[in-house]
DNA sequence: GTAATATATAAACATATGTTGATATGTTAC
DNA sequence: GTAACATATCAACATATGTTTATATATTAC
């Protein structure tokens, strides 16, 4: 499968496209991506790795968090100018909206992940 | 499904990938399509009918003939910058540049389509 | 050491997608 | 009218994808 074709795949999802949404605003562990979403911890670790083999992601353990972001300096020219349309897209997806709201509140005590 | 995801699947494909490359250069029929692709005509069809469905294309008849194009108006701001987006990619596809060579050899005989 | 948390992965299942071959409709040439 | 071509659609099949449940590993607190 060519780099395009995989990048694409990789966005042709509603999670996934929330995903992105979020990491645009900051990188989040794996657990706070499954609460702002509400989804469950191995669908959200395995859309997380979705992204990353498309290369849009990048990822960094620290302690017991495991921290993905969008790969701003990776990306090669064509998957930036997808990036950016995936922001101006989620702008008008009322899901997307909650999501980053619900992203503000997300706090951590300890090594607890709470939201 | 959300529009915007219905336009990331309509290229998550090689061959649709493929197809928005060349009509980028113009507007094609199905057989122009399915020739310079060398896919079959239901293939051709259905893809064609697929990029439709996502807005990405618009369609017009004349005679026997059905033309696909790009709908360059048509679209919303976020899909031109995928558009965009595809043009870049297709550029280091040796694939699709391939295909546009071979559409520069599309010719027609009265009715019938020759390549 | 144990307990709790974070993460990744695999198995099982349902759903979605792409390809091929056959078929039906519509248009043009004769 | 018949023949040839262009197009769309359906059925059948194989493959891909997403979700859920269970499990294994790693890290931290105690």
């Amino acid at each position: 499968m060519s780099d395009t074709v995989r990048v694409f795949k990789a966005l042709s999802d509603g999670t996934r496209l929330r995903i992105l949404n979020i990491l645009l605003v900051r990188e989040c562990c794996v657990c706070e991506v499954m609460q702002v979403l509400g989804i469950s911890q191995p669908s959200a670790s395995r859309h997380l790795s979705i992204l990353r083999g498309a290369r849009l992601l990048k990822a960094r353990k620290e302690g017991i968090w495991m921290y993905y972001s969008v790969d701003h300096d990776g990306v090669p020219a064509y998957a930036q100018e997808i990036v950016k349309a995936v922001r101006l897209a989620a702008a008008d997806m009322p899901e997307a909206r909650l999501d980053k709201q619900k992203l503000q509140k997300t706090m951590r005590q300890n090594t607890v992940c709470i939201s």
